[in-house]
DNA sequence: TCAATCAATAGCCGCCGAGTTATCGATCCC
DNA sequence: GGGATCGATAACTCGGCGGCTATTGATTGA
């Protein structure tokens, strides 16, 4: 049962990988040259995080001539940030029981 | 540059951890035993998830004789969550960029 | 047409991490 | 004290993943 959970995690627990996406989100669209000028790691490398970034459906991928831009889907986060908000929901339910209360109070 | 992502995202990654962290979250304080029964693996890697789990912050322990009772840290999610708002931020930003040049073309 | 550029793919390598079994230290109970 | 239980550690295996170089395919432009 692997969910979206997995996915996202997985494909950003990578620093190349996660910093790929970042400056995608901080610049907008790039051509995968201008990525890898900055990744630090050679164009074959980048061109498969962004392969696994766009099966992730974190990147999409727009072809113009010999050049690929890739531009964030930043929609795909949502998983991931409804992942925390239920964590935190669990934590809070716990929180209003008394005996959790009170099972908390050394902390 | 090892950061707070970077240790999150690669703690969370695994499914087996995540598993483990999202039941202290949902049923909070448990015994290594009772959390070894329902994982799917042995004891002695239940062992290791929770000290990489320690070590990133998201859980604590606390010596009750033999036993040893872990609970989530909710708190060291904070990280992952300023992230995903930093980037929505990054995006919203260019957004508000490019509504700026619409308006001005339009001027 | 042909050289040059861009990005993807193939193929390979090395390492890290998640799993195992075996064992040890500590604690509980009889 | 002695056996049993709990959890951490040791030592090892193995698969996957991230990196590389080399190559291919496609497109550009001289």
């Amino acid at each position: 049962m692997t969910n979206a959970h997995d996915v996202l995690f997985r494909t950003l627990s990578d620093p190349t990988r996660r910093a790929i996406f970042e400056r995608l989100c901080r610049e907008g669209e790039q051509t995968v040259g201008a990525l890898t000028a900055q990744s630090g790691v050679s164009q074959p490398a980048v061109s498969k995080h962004l392969g696994v970034l766009r099966q992730a459906g974190l990147v999409r991928d727009r072809h113009e001539g010999r050049q690929t831009h890739y531009s964030a889907q930043l929609g795909a986060l949502a998983p991931l940030t409804d992942w925390t908000n239920q964590m935190n929901a669990f934590w809070q339910s716990r929180f209003d029981d008394l005996e959790d209360l009170l099972k908390r109070m050394d902390q």
